[in-house]
DNA sequence: GAGCCGGTCATTTTT
DNA sequence: TGACCGGCTC
């Protein structure tokens, strides 16, 4: 099932170790597999211990995915050690142990996007989401480019920068005073500490000799920095990427960081994966076709032994729904006829928003399906009502968290206190929480307003100070008891089936704290601080499921699926219309080619004639990625003179239809051509 | 201080 | 079409 040997380029990249080492790495070329066989190889014949050695991934799941491949190769005596973790989570708990140095203490909160957003939101004084997130990734950009406050706001050469240059300043006085950092702060603070602390420097390069560096086209200036900093002059590093496959630039993705790689080290090695083991010939082309239209940094041959596989349908719809009742309608058919399983198939789409018509659709014909990515389970409102409280154990200056836990749920603190609180800390200097202690405070206050504050600051200093020593699951347990949370989700909530949910997955985090805590020997407070970096709920078995995977193409990268959908391939979604604004068409074009190589047999093009949005019906042109395609690899349906869209499998629909809802005993055989990359 | 209703607005991607 | 905010009333 997996590719039986390395082949010679896999097995140099994994035996190099003389120097600094660039992998390019074509899509589905087995680059997971190098990394893991390169740790291996490091720690049984490079003679480098395994907490010497870091693999730096780009989200969680691809962290837990390569640890648990090396744990295949090696004993857990020789993995002791070794970390595996995104560049996130490498400077949390770099700034863990350094955070004095910084003038943070070690117990600060960390927010995510959301929470920092309404800090933005504060601060600018507007409620107009998009406002903010301009604002907002604008700080982001500058913090990733070293800038300070000021000296942004000395830059600032027309009113709207000068507007974020305010706002970053007052935004960044605010997480200070929280004693708080946002997601850039966890690589640029490491950065920052070692440029002005060499010590510190040199404790962390002898401790970290080895450096993997996956997804590497995705590093923005910082990590950047963070790994050259961290490899210093020795330069033990492999890192491993792929040009085509970048598609983070607006999140600060610094493409040009690989010609930097060559520039910084000149005795850097380059070796190229280009067999793909993934998809058929024919996907492989459409995919070299589409990217063969951006320019090329380094020249790069995909090709397969896999067969040359059907044509590539693209499917023209009527509007957005027609397209779910036509993905839907495909899907069953197909999976009749190839006796396939539910899990063999993907929906892959630009935007989140888009696959609510596609749930909805699997859902009438009673689909089971899983979704990546999307609303997280953590950004759930119930969970973060309890994350609230955590945050604010672990960290009593934690504003944000509590007002949230205050008010949630509602315990005669309101609006009129907290303002009184807000002014009188906010002159002071002080945290609300410490506010709410203090006289000076508390003598403005009348006392049926204090009395339930004073409650609730008491009883969470008295659980503050259990939980370095109770075990976590049952403190949170405890927690949940003691301000009826369950009682009072099904009060506030019209529907006792939301309800039932919402106390489902409150039940869900609870067990997670629990199992997490006792595994990695944690209590609540250390586990909370750890929770802003984690996205998609762990230790879920995916693979085990059979149902249909939803995700963007954003979310998708790094995985593969024997059939994919690849919907919504028009004018102004992908490429989208921003981009096509900006100047950023090349980089839908290399999203539409991560999307076109996830495939490994099939491949689904579909589009629509019209499409509702906000409200208002709207005329849209097929995407021109499609028009990249060479016609001998493509087949169209749907469109005036083209196949019907049903064709044949229109007849065989309700049959399928049935057999899925039969839940069709047959063995659903997956198509497992390779190794997952 | 808390819940309800109506008007307004908008849809990229994520650690 | 739907989500979310703010102002209104109890």
């Amino acid at each position: 099932m997996s590719a039986p040997q390395l082949n010679p380029p896999q097995r140099a990249a994994i035996h190099y170790l003389d120097g600094p080492l660039l992998v390019l790495a074509g899509a589905g070329s087995g680059k997971t597999r190098v990394i893991t066989h390169k740790i291996a190889h490091l720690i049984r014949e490079g003679g480098i211990s395994a907490r010497n050695i870091a693999a730096i991934t780009f989200t969680n799941k691809a962290a837990r995915e390569m640890m648990e491949r090396v744990g295949k190769l090696l004993t857990p005596g020789e993995l002791r050690g070794l970390t595996v973790s995104t560049f996130h989570s490498l400077g949390m708990q770099m700034l863990r142990l350094e955070a004095p140095h910084l003038g943070y203490k070690p117990q600060f909160s960390i927010l995510d996007a959301f929470d920092a957003g309404k800090i933005i939101a504060d601060t600018l004084g507007t409620t107009a989401r998009d406002e903010i997130r301009k604002v907002q990734s604008r700080i982001s950009l500058w913090k990733n480019d070293f800038k300070s406050p000021q000296q942004t706001l000395t830059e600032a050469d027309n009113d709207w920068d000068h507007v974020c240059a305010r706002t970053y300043l007052a935004y960044q006085d605010t997480l200070t005073a929280y004693q708080a950092m946002d997601f850039d702060d966890l690589i640029r603070l490491p950065v920052e500490l070692f440029r002005r602390e060499p010590e510190v420097l040199e404790r962390w390069q002898n401790r970290l000799r080895y450096l993997l560096i996956d997804e590497y086209q995705d590093t923005n200036t910082c990590q950047y920095q963070l790994v050259k900093m961290l490899t210093g002059v020795r330069g033990m590093f492999t890192a491993v990427g792929d040009d085509d496959q970048s598609i983070y630039a607006w999140r600060g993705a610094n493409m040009d960081n690989l010609r930097l790689l060559q520039e910084d080290f000149p005795r850097l090695n380059i070796i190229k994966l280009e067999q793909n083991y993934r998809s058929t010939v024919r996907i492989l082309r459409a995919a070299n076709a589409v990217i063969s239209n951006n320019p090329k940094l380094f020249e790069k041959q995909l090709w397969s032994e896999l067969g040359l596989g059907e044509p590539i349908h693209a499917v023209q719809c009527k509007d957005d729904e027609h397209e779910a009742e036509v993905v839907v309608q495909r899907l069953l058919a197909h999976k009749f006829e190839h006796r396939t399983a539910f899990k063999d198939y993907a929906i892959l789409y630009r935007g989140n928003y888009q696959s609510r018509i596609f749930e909805q659709a699997l859902r009438n014909q009673k689909i089971p399906y899983q979704m990546a990515g999307g609303q997280s389970f953590f950004d759930k409102p119930e969970i973060k009502d309890v994350l609230a409280y955590l945050r604010l154990l672990a960290n009593p200056n934690d504003d944000p968290a509590f007002i949230r836990a205050v008010t949630t749920p509602k315990r005669g603190v309101g609006a009129g206190t907290l303002e009184k609180l807000g002014a009188w800390a906010g002159e002071r200097k002080k945290s609300l929480f410490a506010a709410a202690h203090e006289e000076g405070f508390r003598m403005q206050v009348q006392a049926a307003q204090l009395e339930p504050l004073g409650q609730f600051c008491d009883f969470l200093s008295a659980l503050q100070a259990r939980a370095p020593r109770e075990p976590a699951g049952e403190l949170v347990e405890e927690l949940l008891k003691a301000i009826g949370f369950e009682a009072w989700l099904y009060d506030s909530e019209d529907s006792p089936r939301i309800a039932e949910t919402k106390w489902k997955n409150v039940q869900e985090l609870v067990a997670w704290l629990a199992r997490k805590a006792e595994a990695d020997g944690k209590n609540l407070l250390e586990l909370t601080q750890t929770i802003a970096l984690i996205t998609m709920l762990e230790g879920r078995e995916e693979g085990e499921v059979d149902a249909v995977k939803m995700s963007t193409l954003h979310a998708s990268k790094g995985l593969e699926y024997p059939h994919v959908f690849l919907v919504g391939c028009e004018e102004g979604i992908l490429p989208h219309s921003e981009s096509v604004d900006n100047g950023m068409v090349e980089e839908e074009r290399r999203l539409m080619y991560v999307g076109i190589t996830r495939a490994q047999r099939s491949l689904t093009l579909s589009y629509c004639v019209k499409r509702k949005r906000a409200g208002e019906w709207q005329f849209v042109e097929p995407s021109r990625f499609l028009d990249e395609i060479g016609g001998e690899d493509i087949r169209h349906f749907g469109r005036p003179g083209a196949e019907p869209i049903v064709s044949k499998s229109e007849g065989k629909s309700r049959l399928a239809n049935l057999s899925a809802m039969l839940g069709e005993k047959g063995k659903a055989r997956a198509a497992g051509l390779s190794d997952p990359d």
